[in-house]
DNA sequence: CGTATGCGTGCATACGTATGCATGCATCTT
DNA sequence: AAGATGCATGCATACGTATGCACGCATACG
């Protein structure tokens, strides 16, 4: 193999240190120089070792730095799928705040499955990061607990019950949200026969389901077990659960789907059946994703602000990183808001 | 401060070697055994390294592991913007292939920003990659080069004109598409007043810009130039230039629009302003993302595969990596293509 | 029986950086 | 003038891993 090798040799610290007639340890000084910092260096020794710098184009070594100093400024970041909708702002507002501390992010894509998710834990010991960000679906408290023992990782998580004493929460209160959303379906619009569209086994549509029933119940009203049907968060299912609603003897004069998506999903199926929305049968989303607004009729729904999540789930772990939080865990809540439009 | 620092310490090979009674390099060879391994170790001895590893839990450190290896088992990826439909699935595939070879991915938003592409080869000098995914905009072979010439590091990139001796290419023949689209609408709708919606300074904007103006040449057709109003590729700059276009003299009766979201921007704004689609101006897009089907009119646009183009942009760079390949530059075309829906 | 061969392991070192400790020199103190 | 102090710098080492080299032992050979 004829394979020619690479010949050029990273610039090092120690090439810096030859051309400014210093040694490898006064470069690292001199870079590192930090306001409180007790070690003194000269004006000349400084300006000789920027020199030398400059003139080699030298980029400190972040592999080797990680190695020496247990700082990685590295996230990891887990979440379910990079192409929800739901996620992009999310990511793309965590990767802004890194980027503001000069941190890069490593993402996972779990697509809901455990196995995926203890991988990225696992991901996690061999290549050490300074902070991680993920959004559990299977994984709980005990395998995060591990993890954490283990290399003393700070984590922050997305999520309600997520019940570790040390793990930052952020989490829209989606019980609450689909609670009103649901009264403000009975009491504003008058509807009494409503369906509901879940992702079995999933946190989020379990909790939401709840804040259903409890909004039901409270008006008296029942629902009948049929008017409860599966989906997985995407159009397609929506669109099955809602042909499979307007085939029952009595359907639901409304539903309330558990994500945008699905929403979607059933909007277009009612049309291609025939019907018209609101009239015939009005729709409720949960997210608010870009498109909601723009089919027709738009979408009312329960709108979740990821970008803010992001944001903060980035900020109470750079706290953590940083040392200036080291108390239990903060849950922080990032509320949810009816949007009216003309779906519902 | 009482910060109670971490105790726990990471498992280390040596405390795998102390346990199974060997040395600290017998270890890293049984873990790092591949079939064409010169040195042979015991079968007796191979049980006890694994038994301790099990034991211990021990997991390889990959940051030493890169230090010392020059294999850091990452990929770097850098697109213009996480949060825009195009990328998703480029980036979703190029996860999944690069998990397959148990590879991470560091993934930079450009923005489309100069600066913000020049900072991210600079990331790359400081943190070692294997190999290199860019999504170039402004930064040219010679930028790259100069990373190259310094880290040796592979390179892979989306476009067409991106002349470097050693960087593969995927790209989407776009010039051809528009040309082809443009042609489309001309014969098979009659159309000949029509107009383009470009994003200045852009090259996948000026190359569709060509095909357009070629199949407009090549039909006799004038394109005034008012008839080219700029975008961002956002939503409401579709929406601002249709108003524009609108509002002419002669309006045209067709437009063509450099991607998708300013497609659906000006499809939503010609109904604000009381015009239907594609009765009174017909619209094309280009990508075909998914909101492409599902919107009113349904977009008739040019469908690029995002997906196919993360996958292949993904493995060309994994030939390289492991040395399965190793000649000049490739080029590889993912075709486009025209879906005729309703919106022109 | 003495030397060559081959197999299985350990020793030592390097990757590039950060940092405790020691050192040398100049200035200050008494 | 001799010792004490402070400043600027170098030396040595460690982080966890991979690997060239040498070594010890057993077997085979002449």
């Amino acid at each position: 193999m004829i394979r020619q090798k690479n010949v050029q040799r990273a610039v090092t610290m120690r090439d810096v240190a030859n051309l400014a007639g210093v040694s490898q340890s006064t470069v690292s000084r001199v870079l590192n120089q930090t306001a409180d910092s007790a070690v003194l260096i000269s004006e000349d020794t400084i300006q000789r070792v920027n020199d030398a710098v400059k003139q080699l184009g030298y980029y400190p070594n972040l592999t080797a730095r990680s190695l020496r100093g247990q700082k990685t400024q590295l996230l990891a970041m887990m979440i379910a799928d990079i192409s929800n909708p739901f996620y992009h702002y999310m990511v793309r507002n965590v990767q802004d705040v890194a980027s503001k501390h000069h941190y890069d992010v490593l993402i996972s894509n779990s697509d809901h499955n455990r196995q995926n998710e203890r991988h990225f834990l696992e991901g996690i010991i061999r290549r050490p990061v300074d902070g991680v960000i993920i959004v559990p679906y299977h994984i709980d408290a005990g395998d995060v607990d591990a993890l954490i023992q283990r290399t003393g990782v700070p984590v922050v998580a997305l999520g309600t019950n997520f019940g570790h004493a040390s793990v930052d929460q952020v989490f829209g209160d989606d019980e609450r949200a689909t609670y009103e959303g649901a009264q403000w379906l009975i009491r504003e619009r008058g509807h009494r026969r409503i369906a509901y569209i879940e992702v079995p086994g999933t946190h989020p549509s379990r909790r939401r389901l709840r804040g259903f029933k409890r909004a039901m119940r409270e008006a008296g009203l029942h629902v009948p077990h049929e008017y409860v049907r599966p989906g997985d968060f995407s159009i397609e299912a929506g669109g099955r659960a809602m042909r499979e609603l307007m085939q029952l003897q009595t359907p639901p004069t409304a539903v309330v789907a558990c994500n945008d998506l699905m929403a979607i999903g059933s909007i277009t199926m009612a049309h291609e059946m025939g019907m018209t929305v609101p009239a015939d049968v009005a729709v409720i989303g949960f997210d608010d994703v870009p498109e909601a607004s723009r089919i027709r009729p738009a979408l009312t729904t329960l709108a979740q602000y990821p970008s803010a999540m992001g944001v903060k789930l980035a900020e109470m772990l750079f706290e953590r990183i940083e040392g200036r939080y080291d108390g239990p865990a903060r849950a922080f809540e990032v509320p949810c808001r009816l949007i009216v439009r003309q779906s519902a």
